[in-house]
DNA sequence: TCGCTGTAGTTAGAACCTATAACGCCAGCC
DNA sequence: GGCTGGCGTTATAGGTTCTAACTACAGCGA
Protein backbone atom coordinates (compact mmCIF):
# COMPACT_ATOMS: atom_id res chain seq x y z
CA UNK A 1 0.00 0.00 0.00
CA UNK A 2 2.00 2.97 1.26
CA UNK A 3 5.70 2.81 0.62
CA UNK A 4 7.67 2.81 3.89
CA UNK A 5 11.07 3.26 2.25
CA UNK A 6 12.97 6.54 2.11
CA UNK A 7 11.34 7.93 5.21
CA UNK A 8 12.53 8.88 8.64
CA UNK A 9 12.36 6.09 11.25
CA UNK A 10 9.38 7.76 12.84
CA UNK A 11 7.54 7.95 9.53
CA UNK A 12 8.37 4.35 8.83
CA UNK A 13 7.01 3.19 12.15
CA UNK A 14 3.90 5.27 11.70
CA UNK A 15 3.17 3.76 8.30
CA UNK A 16 3.76 0.29 9.71
CA UNK A 17 1.29 0.77 12.55
CA UNK A 18 -1.31 2.31 10.26
CA UNK A 19 -1.00 -0.69 7.99
CA UNK A 20 -1.38 -3.11 10.87
CA UNK A 21 -4.47 -1.26 12.08
CA UNK A 22 -6.00 -1.47 8.63
CA UNK A 23 -5.27 -5.18 8.45
CA UNK A 24 -7.21 -5.79 11.61
CA UNK A 25 -9.96 -3.47 10.39
CA UNK A 26 -10.36 -5.53 7.21
CA UNK A 27 -10.62 -8.69 9.28
CA UNK A 28 -13.37 -7.23 11.40
CA UNK A 29 -15.24 -5.97 8.36
CA UNK A 30 -14.95 -9.30 6.56
CA UNK A 31 -16.42 -11.21 9.49
CA UNK A 32 -19.03 -8.79 10.82
CA UNK A 33 -19.41 -5.90 8.40
CA UNK A 34 -18.59 -2.24 8.67
CA UNK A 35 -21.06 -1.41 11.47
CA UNK A 36 -19.24 -3.81 13.78
CA UNK A 37 -15.88 -2.17 13.19
CA UNK A 38 -14.62 -0.97 16.57
CA UNK A 39 -11.56 1.23 17.01
CA UNK A 40 -11.33 0.12 20.62
CA UNK A 41 -11.18 -3.55 19.69
CA UNK A 42 -8.57 -2.87 17.03
CA UNK A 43 -6.45 -0.88 19.47
CA UNK A 44 -6.39 -3.79 21.88
CA UNK A 45 -5.53 -6.19 19.07
CA UNK A 46 -2.50 -4.17 18.04
CA UNK A 47 -1.48 -3.91 21.69
CA UNK A 48 -2.36 -0.37 22.61
CA UNK A 49 -5.09 1.00 24.76
CA UNK A 50 -8.04 2.78 23.21
CA UNK A 51 -7.33 6.42 22.49
CA UNK A 52 -3.75 5.78 21.37
CA UNK A 53 -5.16 4.77 18.01
CA UNK A 54 -6.34 8.32 17.41
CA UNK A 55 -2.70 9.28 16.91
CA UNK A 56 -2.93 7.30 13.67
CA UNK A 57 -6.47 7.95 12.51
CA UNK A 58 -8.28 11.13 13.42
CA UNK A 59 -11.64 9.37 13.60
CA UNK A 60 -13.51 6.20 12.78
CA UNK A 61 -14.77 7.83 9.58
CA UNK A 62 -11.24 8.65 8.50
CA UNK A 63 -10.21 5.04 8.94
CA UNK A 64 -13.19 3.87 6.91
CA UNK A 65 -12.47 6.42 4.20
CA UNK A 66 -8.92 5.11 4.07
CA UNK A 67 -10.24 1.58 3.70
CA UNK A 68 -12.51 2.71 0.87
CA UNK A 69 -9.53 4.33 -0.79
CA UNK A 70 -7.52 1.12 -0.48
CA UNK A 71 -10.42 -0.88 -1.84
CA UNK A 72 -10.67 1.34 -4.91
CA UNK A 73 -6.91 1.23 -5.31
CA UNK A 74 -6.98 -2.57 -5.15
CA UNK A 75 -9.72 -2.75 -7.75
CA UNK A 76 -7.95 -0.31 -10.04
CA UNK A 77 -4.66 -2.19 -9.73
CA UNK A 78 -6.41 -5.48 -10.43
CA UNK A 79 -8.15 -4.31 -13.59
CA UNK A 80 -5.00 -2.50 -14.72
CA UNK A 81 -3.04 -5.70 -14.41
CA UNK A 82 -5.66 -7.59 -16.39
CA UNK A 83 -5.70 -4.87 -19.01
CA UNK A 84 -1.93 -4.93 -19.20
CA UNK A 85 -1.94 -8.01 -21.36
CA UNK A 86 -4.70 -6.71 -23.60
CA UNK A 87 -7.92 -7.78 -21.96
CA UNK A 88 -11.31 -7.61 -23.58
CA UNK A 89 -14.56 -7.33 -21.61
CA UNK A 90 -14.76 -11.07 -21.11
CA UNK A 91 -11.37 -11.29 -19.47
CA UNK A 92 -12.14 -8.24 -17.40
CA UNK A 93 -15.43 -9.68 -16.17
CA UNK A 94 -13.85 -12.78 -14.70
CA UNK A 95 -11.08 -10.74 -13.17
CA UNK A 96 -13.56 -8.49 -11.42
CA UNK A 97 -15.66 -11.47 -10.38
CA UNK A 98 -12.63 -13.05 -8.73
CA UNK A 99 -11.70 -9.81 -7.06
CA UNK A 100 -15.21 -9.36 -5.70
CA UNK A 101 -15.52 -12.92 -4.47
CA UNK A 102 -12.17 -12.72 -2.69
CA UNK A 103 -13.63 -10.22 -0.24
CA UNK A 104 -17.35 -9.45 -0.67
CA UNK A 105 -17.38 -6.79 2.02
CA UNK A 106 -14.59 -4.97 0.21
CA UNK A 107 -16.77 -4.97 -2.89
CA UNK A 108 -19.73 -3.63 -0.94
CA UNK A 109 -17.56 -0.96 0.65
CA UNK A 110 -17.40 0.53 -2.83
CA UNK A 111 -20.66 -0.58 -4.44
CA UNK A 112 -22.92 -1.28 -1.48
CA UNK A 113 -25.31 0.80 0.55
CA UNK A 114 -24.27 4.45 0.48
CA UNK A 115 -24.28 6.75 3.48
CA UNK A 116 -26.88 9.45 2.67
CA UNK A 117 -24.69 12.48 3.25
CA UNK A 118 -21.35 11.01 2.20
CA UNK A 119 -19.33 12.50 -0.64
CA UNK A 120 -16.15 10.73 -1.62
CA UNK A 121 -12.92 12.79 -1.68
CA UNK A 122 -11.62 13.81 -5.07
CA UNK A 123 -8.68 11.44 -5.07
CA UNK A 124 -11.04 8.52 -4.66
CA UNK A 125 -13.28 9.53 -7.55
CA UNK A 126 -10.04 9.87 -9.52
CA UNK A 127 -9.29 6.19 -8.92
CA UNK A 128 -12.83 5.40 -10.00
CA UNK A 129 -12.14 7.20 -13.28
CA UNK A 130 -9.06 5.03 -13.73
CA UNK A 131 -11.25 1.96 -13.57
CA UNK A 132 -13.70 3.45 -16.04
CA UNK A 133 -10.84 4.15 -18.43
CA UNK A 134 -9.74 0.51 -18.32
CA UNK A 135 -13.33 -0.47 -18.93
CA UNK A 136 -13.50 1.73 -21.99
CA UNK A 137 -10.26 0.22 -23.29
CA UNK A 138 -11.56 -3.28 -22.86
CA UNK A 139 -14.84 -2.29 -24.47
CA UNK A 140 -13.02 -0.91 -27.48
CA UNK A 141 -10.93 -4.09 -27.68
CA UNK A 142 -13.99 -6.32 -27.80
CA UNK A 143 -15.17 -7.29 -31.24
CA UNK A 144 -18.79 -7.17 -32.31
CA UNK A 145 -20.88 -9.64 -34.23
CA UNK A 146 -21.78 -8.94 -37.85
CA UNK A 147 -25.45 -8.42 -37.04
CA UNK A 148 -24.66 -5.72 -34.54
CA UNK A 149 -23.77 -3.03 -37.03
CA UNK A 150 -27.18 -3.10 -38.67
CA UNK A 151 -29.23 -2.25 -35.58
CA UNK A 152 -30.70 1.18 -35.46
CA UNK A 153 -29.62 3.85 -33.01
CA UNK A 154 -31.37 3.96 -29.64
CA UNK A 155 -32.06 6.97 -27.41
CA UNK A 156 -29.09 5.87 -25.33
CA UNK A 157 -26.80 6.02 -28.36
CA UNK A 158 -27.88 9.56 -29.09
CA UNK A 159 -27.54 10.53 -25.45
CA UNK A 160 -24.02 9.13 -25.22
CA UNK A 161 -22.91 11.00 -28.34
CA UNK A 162 -23.87 14.26 -26.66
CA UNK A 163 -22.90 13.60 -23.06
CA UNK A 164 -19.31 12.43 -23.13
CA UNK A 165 -18.31 14.02 -19.83
CA UNK A 166 -17.33 10.85 -18.03
CA UNK A 167 -15.02 9.50 -20.73
CA UNK A 168 -12.67 12.43 -20.22
CA UNK A 169 -10.10 12.52 -23.00
CA UNK A 170 -10.56 8.87 -23.85
CA UNK A 171 -11.12 8.44 -27.59
CA UNK A 172 -14.11 6.18 -27.21
CA UNK A 173 -16.87 5.84 -29.79
CA UNK A 174 -20.48 5.96 -28.73
CA UNK A 175 -20.69 2.23 -29.22
CA UNK A 176 -17.65 1.70 -26.99
CA UNK A 177 -19.20 3.86 -24.29
CA UNK A 178 -22.47 2.04 -24.56
CA UNK A 179 -20.94 -1.40 -24.15
CA UNK A 180 -18.69 -0.28 -21.28
CA UNK A 181 -21.68 1.14 -19.46
CA UNK A 182 -23.92 -1.87 -19.95
CA UNK A 183 -21.04 -4.15 -19.02
CA UNK A 184 -20.65 -2.27 -15.76
CA UNK A 185 -24.32 -2.19 -14.76
CA UNK A 186 -24.99 -5.78 -15.79
CA UNK A 187 -21.93 -7.24 -14.10
CA UNK A 188 -22.60 -5.24 -10.96
CA UNK A 189 -26.20 -6.41 -10.92
CA UNK A 190 -25.16 -10.04 -11.00
CA UNK A 191 -22.25 -9.73 -8.56
CA UNK A 192 -24.16 -7.60 -6.11
CA UNK A 193 -27.16 -9.93 -5.92
CA UNK A 194 -24.92 -12.98 -5.78
CA UNK A 195 -22.60 -11.71 -3.05
CA UNK A 196 -25.52 -10.41 -1.01
CA UNK A 197 -26.94 -13.91 -1.02
CA UNK A 198 -30.07 -13.21 -3.05
CA UNK A 199 -29.42 -16.30 -5.17
CA UNK A 200 -29.04 -18.69 -2.26
CA UNK A 201 -31.54 -21.47 -2.39
CA UNK A 202 -32.29 -20.75 -6.03
CA UNK A 203 -29.85 -23.37 -7.25
CA UNK A 204 -28.52 -20.93 -9.78
CA UNK A 205 -25.00 -20.60 -11.13
CA UNK A 206 -24.16 -16.87 -11.33
CA UNK A 207 -21.23 -17.54 -13.64
CA UNK A 208 -23.67 -18.61 -16.32
CA UNK A 209 -25.40 -15.26 -15.98
CA UNK A 210 -22.08 -13.55 -16.56
CA UNK A 211 -21.37 -15.75 -19.56
CA UNK A 212 -24.81 -14.96 -20.93
CA UNK A 213 -24.27 -11.22 -20.56
CA UNK A 214 -20.85 -11.42 -22.18
CA UNK A 215 -22.22 -13.08 -25.30
CA UNK A 216 -25.16 -10.67 -25.27
CA UNK A 217 -22.75 -7.75 -25.19
CA UNK A 218 -20.93 -8.99 -28.29
CA UNK A 219 -24.14 -9.28 -30.31
CA UNK A 220 -25.58 -5.88 -29.36
CA UNK B 1 -49.17 -2.14 7.65
CA UNK B 2 -50.59 -4.12 10.55
CA UNK B 3 -54.32 -4.01 10.91
CA UNK B 4 -55.37 -2.44 14.24
CA UNK B 5 -59.05 -3.35 13.91
CA UNK B 6 -60.70 -6.21 15.72
CA UNK B 7 -58.23 -6.21 18.56
CA UNK B 8 -58.42 -5.50 22.24
CA UNK B 9 -57.75 -1.86 23.21
CA UNK B 10 -54.35 -2.87 24.52
CA UNK B 11 -53.47 -4.61 21.29
CA UNK B 12 -54.67 -1.63 19.33
CA UNK B 13 -52.55 0.76 21.32
CA UNK B 14 -49.54 -1.50 21.02
CA UNK B 15 -49.83 -1.70 17.25
CA UNK B 16 -50.23 2.05 17.09
CA UNK B 17 -47.07 2.73 19.07
CA UNK B 18 -45.07 0.16 17.11
CA UNK B 19 -46.18 1.86 13.92
CA UNK B 20 -45.18 5.27 15.21
CA UNK B 21 -41.79 3.95 16.24
CA UNK B 22 -41.25 2.50 12.80
CA UNK B 23 -42.22 5.79 11.19
CA UNK B 24 -39.54 7.60 13.11
CA UNK B 25 -37.08 4.81 12.36
CA UNK B 26 -37.67 5.21 8.62
CA UNK B 27 -37.07 8.93 8.91
CA UNK B 28 -33.76 8.38 10.65
CA UNK B 29 -32.71 5.78 8.10
CA UNK B 30 -33.69 7.97 5.18
CA UNK B 31 -31.60 10.87 6.43
CA UNK B 32 -28.58 9.13 7.95
CA UNK B 33 -28.68 5.46 7.04
CA UNK B 34 -29.18 2.36 9.12
CA UNK B 35 -25.99 2.69 11.21
CA UNK B 36 -27.26 5.98 12.61
CA UNK B 37 -30.56 4.50 13.75
CA UNK B 38 -30.81 5.00 17.51
CA UNK B 39 -33.49 3.43 19.69
CA UNK B 40 -32.81 6.03 22.33
CA UNK B 41 -33.42 8.92 19.97
CA UNK B 42 -36.61 7.32 18.66
CA UNK B 43 -37.88 6.76 22.19
CA UNK B 44 -37.47 10.43 22.98
CA UNK B 45 -39.20 11.38 19.73
CA UNK B 46 -42.27 9.34 20.57
CA UNK B 47 -42.24 10.79 24.07
CA UNK B 48 -40.93 7.98 26.19
CA UNK B 49 -37.64 7.54 27.91
CA UNK B 50 -35.10 5.05 26.60
CA UNK B 51 -35.76 1.54 27.79
CA UNK B 52 -39.54 1.84 27.49
CA UNK B 53 -39.14 1.15 23.80
CA UNK B 54 -37.93 -2.35 24.57
CA UNK B 55 -41.51 -3.20 25.52
CA UNK B 56 -42.30 -2.89 21.82
CA UNK B 57 -39.16 -4.21 20.17
CA UNK B 58 -36.97 -6.77 21.89
CA UNK B 59 -33.80 -5.33 20.37
CA UNK B 60 -32.42 -3.01 17.75
CA UNK B 61 -31.97 -5.97 15.41
CA UNK B 62 -35.61 -6.94 15.79
CA UNK B 63 -36.71 -3.45 14.84
CA UNK B 64 -34.46 -3.51 11.78
CA UNK B 65 -35.72 -6.95 10.80
CA UNK B 66 -39.25 -5.60 11.06
CA UNK B 67 -38.30 -2.69 8.82
CA UNK B 68 -36.81 -5.10 6.30
CA UNK B 69 -40.02 -7.09 6.40
CA UNK B 70 -42.08 -3.96 5.78
CA UNK B 71 -39.78 -2.96 2.95
CA UNK B 72 -40.24 -6.33 1.24
CA UNK B 73 -43.97 -6.15 1.87
CA UNK B 74 -44.10 -2.69 0.31
CA UNK B 75 -42.19 -3.87 -2.74
CA UNK B 76 -44.37 -6.95 -3.12
CA UNK B 77 -47.56 -4.90 -2.81
CA UNK B 78 -46.29 -2.39 -5.33
CA UNK B 79 -45.41 -4.94 -7.98
CA UNK B 80 -48.62 -6.85 -7.29
CA UNK B 81 -50.61 -3.72 -7.90
CA UNK B 82 -48.77 -3.07 -11.15
CA UNK B 83 -49.28 -6.67 -12.21
CA UNK B 84 -52.96 -6.44 -11.37
CA UNK B 85 -53.72 -4.67 -14.58
CA UNK B 86 -51.57 -7.01 -16.65
CA UNK B 87 -48.11 -5.52 -16.63
CA UNK B 88 -45.29 -6.62 -18.83
CA UNK B 89 -41.62 -6.21 -17.92
CA UNK B 90 -41.54 -2.65 -19.19
CA UNK B 91 -44.36 -1.49 -16.97
CA UNK B 92 -42.83 -3.37 -14.05
CA UNK B 93 -39.44 -1.76 -14.54
CA UNK B 94 -40.77 1.78 -14.23
CA UNK B 95 -42.89 0.80 -11.26
CA UNK B 96 -39.87 -0.60 -9.45
CA UNK B 97 -37.76 2.38 -10.43
CA UNK B 98 -40.32 4.72 -8.91
CA UNK B 99 -40.55 2.63 -5.78
CA UNK B 100 -36.79 2.59 -5.38
CA UNK B 101 -36.38 6.30 -5.99
CA UNK B 102 -39.10 7.13 -3.47
CA UNK B 103 -36.85 5.87 -0.66
CA UNK B 104 -33.37 4.76 -1.71
CA UNK B 105 -32.43 3.56 1.75
CA UNK B 106 -35.49 1.33 1.76
CA UNK B 107 -34.24 -0.19 -1.48
CA UNK B 108 -30.78 -0.72 -0.01
CA UNK B 109 -32.24 -2.26 3.12
CA UNK B 110 -33.26 -5.11 0.83
CA UNK B 111 -30.64 -5.05 -1.91
CA UNK B 112 -27.71 -3.26 -0.29
CA UNK B 113 -24.71 -4.38 1.70
CA UNK B 114 -25.50 -7.62 3.54
CA UNK B 115 -24.52 -8.34 7.12
CA UNK B 116 -22.09 -11.30 6.92
CA UNK B 117 -23.84 -13.59 9.35
CA UNK B 118 -27.42 -12.54 8.71
CA UNK B 119 -30.04 -14.99 7.49
CA UNK B 120 -33.49 -13.63 6.72
CA UNK B 121 -36.47 -15.28 8.47
CA UNK B 122 -38.57 -17.62 6.37
CA UNK B 123 -41.55 -15.30 6.12
CA UNK B 124 -39.35 -12.65 4.54
CA UNK B 125 -37.93 -14.99 1.90
CA UNK B 126 -41.54 -15.96 1.24
CA UNK B 127 -42.34 -12.36 0.34
CA UNK B 128 -39.30 -12.36 -1.89
CA UNK B 129 -40.72 -15.36 -3.72
CA UNK B 130 -43.94 -13.42 -4.23
CA UNK B 131 -41.99 -10.74 -6.05
CA UNK B 132 -40.22 -13.33 -8.16
CA UNK B 133 -43.58 -14.82 -9.12
CA UNK B 134 -44.84 -11.45 -10.33
CA UNK B 135 -41.62 -11.07 -12.27
CA UNK B 136 -42.15 -14.41 -13.95
CA UNK B 137 -45.72 -13.43 -14.84
CA UNK B 138 -44.57 -10.19 -16.38
CA UNK B 139 -41.80 -11.99 -18.20
CA UNK B 140 -44.29 -14.44 -19.69
CA UNK B 141 -46.55 -11.56 -20.69
CA UNK B 142 -43.78 -9.80 -22.59
CA UNK B 143 -43.66 -10.53 -26.30
CA UNK B 144 -40.47 -11.35 -28.14
CA UNK B 145 -39.15 -10.12 -31.44
CA UNK B 146 -39.21 -12.38 -34.44
CA UNK B 147 -35.45 -12.74 -34.53
CA UNK B 148 -35.36 -14.01 -30.97
CA UNK B 149 -36.72 -17.46 -31.69
CA UNK B 150 -33.92 -18.35 -34.05
CA UNK B 151 -31.05 -17.87 -31.59
CA UNK B 152 -29.38 -20.98 -30.37
CA UNK B 153 -29.56 -22.20 -26.80
CA UNK B 154 -26.95 -20.92 -24.37
CA UNK B 155 -25.47 -22.69 -21.33
CA UNK B 156 -27.82 -20.59 -19.22
CA UNK B 157 -30.84 -21.92 -21.13
CA UNK B 158 -29.77 -25.48 -20.47
CA UNK B 159 -29.03 -24.70 -16.85
CA UNK B 160 -32.44 -23.14 -16.30
CA UNK B 161 -34.24 -26.12 -17.83
CA UNK B 162 -32.66 -28.35 -15.21
CA UNK B 163 -32.66 -26.11 -12.17
CA UNK B 164 -36.20 -24.87 -11.77
CA UNK B 165 -36.16 -24.77 -7.98
CA UNK B 166 -36.80 -21.08 -7.56
CA UNK B 167 -39.84 -20.90 -9.83
CA UNK B 168 -41.75 -23.15 -7.47
CA UNK B 169 -44.98 -24.29 -9.11
CA UNK B 170 -44.99 -21.43 -11.57
CA UNK B 171 -45.53 -22.74 -15.11
CA UNK B 172 -42.69 -20.73 -16.61
CA UNK B 173 -40.78 -21.75 -19.70
CA UNK B 174 -37.02 -21.63 -19.74
CA UNK B 175 -37.19 -18.50 -21.87
CA UNK B 176 -39.53 -16.86 -19.37
CA UNK B 177 -37.18 -17.70 -16.52
CA UNK B 178 -34.23 -16.38 -18.45
CA UNK B 179 -35.81 -13.04 -19.18
CA UNK B 180 -37.10 -12.63 -15.63
CA UNK B 181 -33.64 -13.30 -14.26
CA UNK B 182 -31.83 -10.95 -16.64
CA UNK B 183 -34.48 -8.32 -16.05
CA UNK B 184 -33.84 -8.54 -12.34
CA UNK B 185 -30.05 -8.41 -12.45
CA UNK B 186 -29.93 -5.70 -15.10
CA UNK B 187 -32.48 -3.45 -13.45
CA UNK B 188 -30.85 -3.89 -10.07
CA UNK B 189 -27.46 -3.07 -11.54
CA UNK B 190 -28.73 0.22 -12.92
CA UNK B 191 -30.83 1.20 -9.92
CA UNK B 192 -28.18 0.26 -7.39
CA UNK B 193 -25.40 2.22 -9.08
CA UNK B 194 -27.71 5.16 -9.70
CA UNK B 195 -29.12 5.39 -6.17
CA UNK B 196 -25.67 4.94 -4.66
CA UNK B 197 -24.53 7.98 -6.59
CA UNK B 198 -22.04 6.25 -8.87
CA UNK B 199 -23.43 8.11 -11.86
CA UNK B 200 -23.17 11.57 -10.33
CA UNK B 201 -20.97 13.83 -12.34
CA UNK B 202 -21.22 11.53 -15.35
CA UNK B 203 -24.06 13.51 -16.88
CA UNK B 204 -25.87 10.28 -17.61
CA UNK B 205 -29.60 9.63 -17.63
CA UNK B 206 -30.22 6.25 -15.95
CA UNK B 207 -33.71 6.03 -17.42
CA UNK B 208 -32.16 5.64 -20.85
CA UNK B 209 -30.19 2.69 -19.55
CA UNK B 210 -33.43 1.10 -18.39
CA UNK B 211 -35.07 1.80 -21.74
CA UNK B 212 -32.09 0.28 -23.49
CA UNK B 213 -32.27 -2.88 -21.38
CA UNK B 214 -36.00 -3.20 -21.91
CA UNK B 215 -35.65 -3.17 -25.69
CA UNK B 216 -32.67 -5.51 -25.41
CA UNK B 217 -34.77 -7.93 -23.38
CA UNK B 218 -37.44 -8.06 -26.08
CA UNK B 219 -34.92 -8.94 -28.77
CA UNK B 220 -33.11 -11.66 -26.85
C1' DT C 1 27.50 13.86 22.48
C1' DC C 2 23.98 16.57 24.62
C1' DG C 3 19.72 18.77 25.04
C1' DC C 4 15.42 20.04 23.15
C1' DT C 5 11.17 18.82 20.99
C1' DG C 6 7.53 16.56 19.33
C1' DT C 7 5.55 12.09 18.77
C1' DA C 8 3.38 8.25 20.91
C1' DG C 9 1.71 6.31 24.58
C1' DT C 10 -0.93 6.51 29.14
C1' DT C 11 -5.32 7.29 32.17
C1' DA C 12 -9.54 9.97 33.16
C1' DG C 13 -13.70 11.33 31.68
C1' DA C 14 -17.72 13.17 28.91
C1' DA C 15 -21.38 11.90 26.01
C1' DC C 16 -23.45 8.83 23.55
C1' DC C 17 -25.23 3.90 22.65
C1' DT C 18 -27.79 -0.99 23.69
C1' DA C 19 -29.79 -3.67 26.99
C1' DT C 20 -31.22 -5.53 31.69
C1' DA C 21 -33.13 -5.14 36.35
C1' DA C 22 -36.10 -3.63 39.71
C1' DC C 23 -39.90 -1.18 40.78
C1' DG C 24 -44.74 1.47 40.54
C1' DC C 25 -48.94 2.51 38.46
C1' DC C 26 -53.04 2.10 36.31
C1' DA C 27 -56.04 0.36 32.52
C1' DG C 28 -58.38 -3.36 31.03
C1' DC C 29 -60.19 -7.91 31.99
C1' DC C 30 -62.89 -11.36 34.55
C1' DG D 1 -64.77 -4.01 41.94
C1' DG D 2 -60.56 -6.26 42.65
C1' DC D 3 -56.65 -8.52 40.44
C1' DT D 4 -53.22 -8.71 37.07
C1' DG D 5 -50.35 -7.89 33.52
C1' DG D 6 -48.69 -4.64 30.41
C1' DC D 7 -46.43 -0.08 30.21
C1' DG D 8 -43.85 3.24 31.99
C1' DT D 9 -40.19 4.84 35.13
C1' DT D 10 -35.12 5.17 37.02
C1' DA D 11 -30.71 2.93 37.95
C1' DT D 12 -27.12 0.50 36.21
C1' DA D 13 -23.72 -2.32 33.58
C1' DG D 14 -20.87 -2.43 29.78
C1' DG D 15 -20.06 -0.95 25.24
C1' DT D 16 -18.80 2.74 21.92
C1' DT D 17 -16.23 7.32 19.99
C1' DC D 18 -13.52 10.89 21.08
C1' DT D 19 -11.17 14.83 24.00
C1' DA D 20 -8.08 16.35 27.58
C1' DA D 21 -4.20 16.29 30.36
C1' DC D 22 -0.12 14.30 31.38
C1' DT D 23 4.36 11.42 30.89
C1' DA D 24 8.20 9.35 28.78
C1' DC D 25 11.28 8.68 25.42
C1' DA D 26 13.12 8.50 20.66
C1' DG D 27 14.95 11.05 17.17
C1' DC D 28 16.59 15.32 15.58
C1' DG D 29 19.75 19.31 15.27
C1' DA D 30 23.67 21.76 17.22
Amino acid sequence: MTDPSGQSPRERYRVQVREEVKRHAWEQIATAGVPALSLNAIAKQVGMSGPALYRYFASRDELITELIRDAYRSLADTVHEAAGDGADLSRLAWTIRDWARADPQRYFLIFGTPVPGYHAPDDITAISSEVMAVLLDASAATSLNRAAATTKRTPLDIHLDIHRDWVGDHPATGETMRRALLFWTRLHGILSLDLAGHFTGMNLNPDLLITEELTALRGR
